[in-house]
DNA sequence: ATGACGCCCCATGGGCGA
């Protein structure tokens, strides 16, 4: 069974690429986010036609999130809990047959918090700090459950200084400063397991590598899409890839899907 | 020091992303 992740960066825009990635890769889940659409802009009838069950928590223009399965989903639900205020659609959830069982998916859109501010205390900077110690409480939670727990998405988190080309340069930043990797690593010390840490680890493979300033040319990019798995789900994963070669098709999103196969 | 690229929208340039 094959869970994967992809920042889509705009379904519509990248409907060609999307189609073409499932018809090879064929995961059986795939958790979007950056669809930037509202519910009813999402194709959800060409998605269904290509196999997949769609469930959709879209948003106006910015962030949104979908998880597509091959199963039919139980138990679907959106929104991060923990703060009734936020209106940022970042977070979607489902409970998919897997095997003999069920396994339990989340799909993240982890906020930027960018720009920090001078005093590390910015509006954005902060919302992304509340929402990691929401999505800490959250997991707390799903791990008290017993069916396998993968969390899956764009942490916009650089794990480590191997995760990114010029550490030196990106410390500071919202992706990779001390505050971010502390509520990271509580979020981890749980009971979570980097899938790709785990299972690879190598230095240098990247997720994402900006559209400006010839990135991708030059491999200037950095590690932020992560499959965090509980201690059931990581002894049934197989192996993981991050599917670099779809950053070289046509009108590609500016991240790379990342796929997990497990055992289920 | 700035912009660069690409996406969005009751657009025609500004907001946003990482």
């Amino acid at each position: 069974m094959k869970i994967a992740s992809w920042n889509i960066n705009s379904v519509k825009a990248r409907m060609p690429a999307l189609t073409e990635w499932l018809e090879a890769a064929k995961p059986d889940v795939l958790c979007l986010q950056e669809i930037k659409t509202v519910d009813e802009g999402f194709p959800r009838l060409e998605i269904e036609a290509l196999g997949y069950h769609v469930s959709v928590h879209g948003q106006k223009s910015y962030n949104g999130v979908a998880l597509l399965s091959r199963q039919s989903p139980d138990e679907v639900t959106i929104g991060l809990p923990g703060d009734d205020g936020d209106d940022q659609a970042r977070y979607i959830e489902a409970v998919i047959p897997a095997g003999r069982g069920v396994v339990r998916v989340g799909g993240i859109y982890l906020p930027n918090g960018n720009p920090v501010g001078e005093t590390a205390d910015s509006e954005k900077y902060r919302y992304k700090l509340d929402w990691m110690a929401r999505l800490k409480t959250h997991a707390a939670k799903l791990l008290t459950h017993e069916e396998p727990l993968i969390l899956a998405g764009d942490y916009n988190v650089i794990p480590r200084a191997g995760d990114c080309h010029d550490p030196k340069a990106w410390w500071g930043d919202a992706l990779y400063r001390p505050e971010t990797l502390a509520a990271f690593r509580a979020i981890k010390h749980l009971g979570l397991y980097d899938a790709f840490e785990m299972l690879d680890g190598r230095d240098g493979q990247y997720s994402f590598w900006d559209y400006q300033g010839g990135a991708w040319q030059n491999n200037l990019g950095i590690r932020i899409d992560h499959l965090l798995c509980s201690a059931s789900a990581m002894d049934r994963l197989v192996d993981v890839s991050i599917d670099k070669f779809v950053r070289d098709g046509a009108k590609p999103s500016d991240h790379v899907p990342i796929v997990g196969r497990f055992d289920f």
